[in-house]
DNA sequence: ACTCAAACTTTACACTGTCAAGATTAAAAG
DNA sequence: CTTTTAATCTTGACAGTGTAAAGTTTGAGT
């Protein structure tokens, strides 16, 4: 497990240092992780991190970043693979779920002891917002435009599926709940029952 | 904050770990908390809490059965306060989410770190499974006994509102989520739109 | 070739969980 | 009422943790 180096410098210690820390706690636990156990992993020595980091604490928010962007791209892969908006939102459920269900680690560590902030009111420009959920909800968002629900209604609806599918994937991640089914089949049959109550609104706003 | 006491023996030190290190937990967050933090706030020696529990992980576990406890004892509170059942079981919404918005620490402390097993199929009898749930389910069952869904198929439609409840209170106890509204509605609204469409099914069973 | 700042190491300290050995004492047994 | 016993609590030790300070190495720029 503990790499060797011949070179002083580790040119690449920073990035080693976040890819090397989601490894483990993808495999042993967001507990286990820890500063000296990274570092000696990297052949480095226990005090190397702080070169990069000013404590645990930037290090793990780097390792959340790193996570959340290839969460973000995965969702975003479901965008170009389909060109129906009302499929691309399954799919995009699906993936949702599937990320965590892959790597069940990564829900707490990101969502639990985690500085990602998420705003889910209107008032944020989406840059500055988290980028899966806006994602996420711009998809949302293209299916209720076609509708005449208000602006504050729209919101409304798109908060009310993405906390169900946070809660089905906290549920799903969950090591001691048991399930029967495939909780991914549990977000499609919300969505469609969405689908049919909330996208045949052509009338007044409300 | 450290207790002193007169007499070698505490009397009732398992009780005094438990309730002290809720408080930490409560006060300081989950990752303030440690077994000699909390043997020397009860007054006693960093190895005490080991005649009472065999590690750190066991006296976490006694901390979440005794909030489990009260949680149960909360939900339980609003079956009594009402008699009509579709009430109640918007009054025991509300409780769910107001239990863990009063005390934010706790639904990352039970959920997320925990070893409480919860099972959604419907095979395990009732007083082995988690407390919580079962209070919450056997309202809403009550609710769709009235209907002619399969059993299955009522499991189901509880197993859906159960996880929109879970996601929005892991989404309300989040500390870097920016919410305008009042979460408690958000249930309740929930909880509106499943009376309406689920409740009138008098027909064959499906 | 020299300088210097960034990257890394070493040493040190307080804090953590846990174990083993000993001290105290409440309660049971005589 | 003494004696025994076992539960409870203390002390001391050890490895592991995060982090600060001081020292070492080395690549990059003058």
């Amino acid at each position: 497990m503990e790499q060797q180096r011949q070179t002083y410098h580790h040119k690449d210690l920073r990035n080693a240092l976040i890819e090397t820390g989601i490894q483990i706690v993808n495999t042993e636990g967001v507990n286990a992780f820890s500063l000296r156990k990274v570092a000696a992993a990297c052949g480095v020595s226990h005090a190397a991190p702080y070169s990069h980091f000013q404590n645990k604490e930037e290090l793990l928010e780097a390792m959340q970043l790193f996570i959340t962007d290839r969460f973000s791209k995965q969702l975003e892969s479901t965008v170009q693979k389909n060109n129906n908006v009302a499929e691309i939102m399954k799919d995009m459920g699906i993936a949702y779920v599937s990320f965590f269900v892959e790597n069940p680690a990564y829900f707490q560590f990101l969502y639990s002891q985690s500085n990602i902030k998420i705003d889910l009111s209107l008032s944020i420009p989406d840059d500055q917002n988290y980028k899966p959920y806006i994602i996420y909800k711009n998809i949302v968002s293209k299916l209720l435009g076609q509708t005449h629900y208000s602006e504050e209604k729209q919101n409304d609806i798109i908060i009310t599926i993405w906390a169900f599918i946070h809660g089905v994937t906290s549920l799903a991640t969950m090591n001691n709940v048991n399930y029967d089914n495939d909780w991914r089949e549990k977000v499609i049959d919300f969505m469609d029952v969405f689908q049919l109550s909330f996208l045949n609104n052509t009338g007044e706003k409300i």
